[in-house]
DNA sequence: ATTTAAATATGATATTTGTCATGTTTTAGT
DNA sequence: ACTAAAACATGACAAATATCATATTTAAAT
């Protein structure tokens, strides 16, 4: 099993900050897995103890509403930390992580970090740095659901994709959302989340194969009113 | 002026987790001030540089969407901290704070306070906690304003605002908010607010006097689908 | 390869919400 | 106390979105 010392990914964490000696007492107790596509890492409710690095894939993180429908609040991707803030607070998690493709993941025990998280403060404030970008983003979340319509939202999702995730060799999102996760993003039926698609792909601002987008006209879909 | 070493309100912030040497060193440099019902303590965009202690009033941070309507995205009442975002990192505000009714806070410089965060690790754990919590609570709305009507929105803002800011001795709402501020914690129409508490009062779900609303059936309330 | 289930797509219609118009009440300023 | 401005209220209508029905296509399982 690889060294978190060693490891690369840590680099875009706030792992990074952590001492060497740190880091090795941590690399003895992790453990890697892998994480198929569809599969839930943890569940609403669960306790995770402990927090996960994202060696490879992407994750949605989603909670469910009480008339069913999951909403989609975040993305985690290859090289972030997930569930760093049910390791902050000791609550279970509010919220599901489902992998959006294949995944490999380490876990490292809550037992094992906790103090390294109360003691090391270059280690604390680069979470804080973190989870204060994470708070930002939430504040535009919240005002892009309340004011915005569908259309926009739609839009602004398949540019956030586009320009975070990026997009495979022939220019589709590298990330392969279903019509249903494109809706739990938005927060929309998925039978809208479907029609404006296909109005997008009427208007020539993308294009499809499949389930697959190809975002033609970038500035199009920005100018959306 | 006030000590902060012997100011009371620090027991519900993470201030309490300073040393008395940090505070007492603080309390040198913080100043005191009365911010008027409605003005604006900072500006979107505006840079903060430091971090406000609030002694008492409550005041409301918003943000402005692109067509104009200012959505509140979160509320912070005596014994908060007003800032702390971009006390951490750096940035200018992406929030404008506007108090509700009559303030006094205390300013501390950031650069007072920053090394204190950075090297005291009790105080940036406890800073992290509230982070976690506010994060939690972004995600709550997020959902909320994703998946549910404008009618459960606003009952849900209300049994809020009722079990956080508490009532007057004659049961209406402590904090006074205008339909506008409903409308724009709802995120939706001012004249869409007033005509759903019109409902609701209709209902005997509420009654009103003035602008000052008063809960007649909480239970109701929590039970509109 | 064939069957079955799931995902995508689209139309018709109902419901929700926004917008504009207009009137009334309340508040603030002289 | 009086006036002007702001806030509140409500109706009429338009626009956005959800829901239900039903094809069609795609993916999965045997």
């Amino acid at each position: 099993m690889s060294k978190c010392e060693q490891c690369i990914i840590k680099q875009f964490n706030s792992l990074k900050s952590l001492t060497t000696d740190e880091l090795t007492r941590i690399s003895k107790c992790k453990t890697s897995r892998i994480i198929k596509k569809g599969e839930v890492i943890f569940e609403e409710g669960e306790s995770i103890n402990g927090v996960y690095c994202v060696r490879d894939g992407i994750c949605k993180l989603s909670k469910l509403s009480e008339n069913g429908k999951d909403q989609i609040v975040k993305m985690v991707v290859k090289g972030q930390l997930l569930g760093q803030r049910s390791l902050i607070n000791g609550e279970s998690s509010n919220l599901q992580a489902t992998a959006l493709n294949d995944m490999e993941v380490c876990f490292i025990p809550r037992s094992e970090i906790i103090n390294d998280l109360q003691k090391n403060p270059k280690f604390s404030f680069d979470v804080l740095q973190d989870m204060a970008k994470d708070l930002k983003e939430a504040d535009d979340v919240i005002v892009n659901m309340a004011q915005k319509s569908v259309r926009q939202r739609l839009a602004e999702s398949l540019i956030y994709i586009h320009d975070t995730f990026g997009t495979n060799p022939d220019g589709t999102l590298s990330v392969l959302l279903s019509r249903e996760d494109f809706a739990n993003i938005v927060g929309t039926a998925t039978e809208s989340a479907i029609r404006v698609l296909s109005q997008f792909k009427k208007e020539g601002l993308i294009s499809t194969v499949g389930k697959q987008i190809k975002i033609e006209n970038i500035e199009g879909l920005k100018r959306i009113e």
